[in-house]
DNA sequence: GTGCGAGAATTGGTCATACCAATAACCATT
DNA sequence: AATGGTTATTGGTATGACCAATTCTCGCAC
């Protein structure tokens, strides 16, 4: 009886941007580490005013969302909380070579899940990409060199290709603690001993196992594949200390 | 090596004003209920512009420390321990259904590559852990019931049992996510259907399969045990939208 | 051709100003 | 005292301008 009528709660604009963005991240059309257009882009797309989107970017930056850099531009961060990162960043500093595998074999279940979930639903286009980057791949290895960048981007494009928005961000921020302290040192060993071959070949019948749409042995190829590449990587700690 | 240098960033002048207020509350200079001055007011007493401390109070009040309402002025809200800033807990928090499908998938990844795990390394005391579990709910499922803390014990002991703490990380943080909105919902819906006896079912072959140390069966039973939950959950989800 | 540096274009950060809309305080009427 | 309108205050939005950091590009020197 004494309420038939709600509050009414006038909607900020500001906050339907907020709404719009963070649906757009979530569902995976923004991945992390896009840029996403410029604020006086977005204000003549959206029909307001720079100062509204401004405040929506602000709040989505203090949410954790986004990263504004001055002359930069605006980029979608990874959404794996600090609770999940902040321990694991202070231990993988220390070079501890138990942590560092056990952080390996983290990122062989997820990147072989994401291997499976890529086979069963990778679209023409996701196929095309990695294809492309297979491409790439072997006309570095026929001169016998190897390219890091390419390679993270081909992991990258299976987790792209899993079309789940939260796979990627999580695998995507352990994936970048590994990449940061070993990556680059692997570059140089792969190099040495010819291995650049064999690599090539995991990855083209990884993309063909997802090409192909069967996702245990996408899962199986991926696995393996790490498998070899952590066993090199521990090589090679191994060698330093 | 690497870094000697922390990257330096000019503290933009919003952020000096949000520490400052923040100081201020939680210095008890600013009591909740309060009404801040007015964002002109403020301008001048800092000697800045109002954008500048518009954005501030725009930061605080993403944060929940403020609310403002148009018209009537700038509040210091009531401080509550709810206040959640992880980026994840916020996605999920708005109990987007196609998030907690992403969601559960992740959880599905991961659990089924810590049973993985597990199978290869399991202590005759993992198992014993294992197996104690599985007649607690055997006994609840004898008369009908389901205690979701066994249930969730159960696959924290496989998690332990993979001997990994990292992978224990990572997926205790993913999995609390979920368990905090969905799995009380669940207890009783499990009970309405007699999943009880599947559950049970479930649970037995995936301790076997562990027992008897075989890494892809009990990957495999993991997976399609989390299937099944989360096919029910969509469906609680989808009576109650 | 390759590498590098200066300059231009782009982009976020700040400021000033104006006007709109919601609120609250005040006041006059009843 | 209660009600309804008036007015001043306050946050919300819009516009335009300029600054500062970054990135890109292009031409120069090697």
């Amino acid at each position: 009886m004494t309420t038939f009528f709600a509050p009414i709660r006038p909607k900020k604009i500001s906050e339907e941007i907020v709404i719009q963005i963070k649906e757009l991240i979530s569902k995976g059309a923004l991945k992390p580490g896009d840029r996403i257009p410029s604020e006086r882009d977005l204000a003549t797309m959206l029909g307001v005013s720079r100062p509204s989107v401004r405040e929506a970017i602000t709040i989505l930056d203090a949410m954790g969302f986004l990263d504004s850099r001055q002359g930069g531009g605006t980029f979608v961060k990874v959404l794996t909380d600090e609770t999940i990162t902040d321990p694991l960043s202070k231990l993988v500093e220390q070079q501890d070579p138990e942590v560092l595998r056990a952080l390996a074999e983290v990122r062989m279940g997820l990147e072989g899940w994401s291997a499976y979930l890529a086979a069963e639903r990778a679209t023409d286009e996701d196929i095309a990409e990695l294809r492309r980057l297979c491409k790439i791949m072997k006309k570095e290895a026929a001169r016998g060199g190897w390219d890091t960048d390419v390679d993270s981007q081909f992991h990258y494009a299976i987790t792209a290709a899993s079309h789940n928005s939260l796979q990627t961000h999580v695998l995507r921020s352990i994936h970048s603690l590994l990449h940061a302290t070993i990556q680059v040192a692997l570059t140089e060993f792969y190099k040495q001993n010819g291995f650049v071959d064999l690599l090539l070949t995991h990855h083209t019948n990884i993309t063909e196992a997802i090409a192909d749409h069967k996702p245990e042995l996408a899962r199986q190829r991926m696995v393996e594949h790490l498998s070899l590449v952590e066993e090199k990587m521990a090589e090679l700690l191994a060698a330093k200390g």
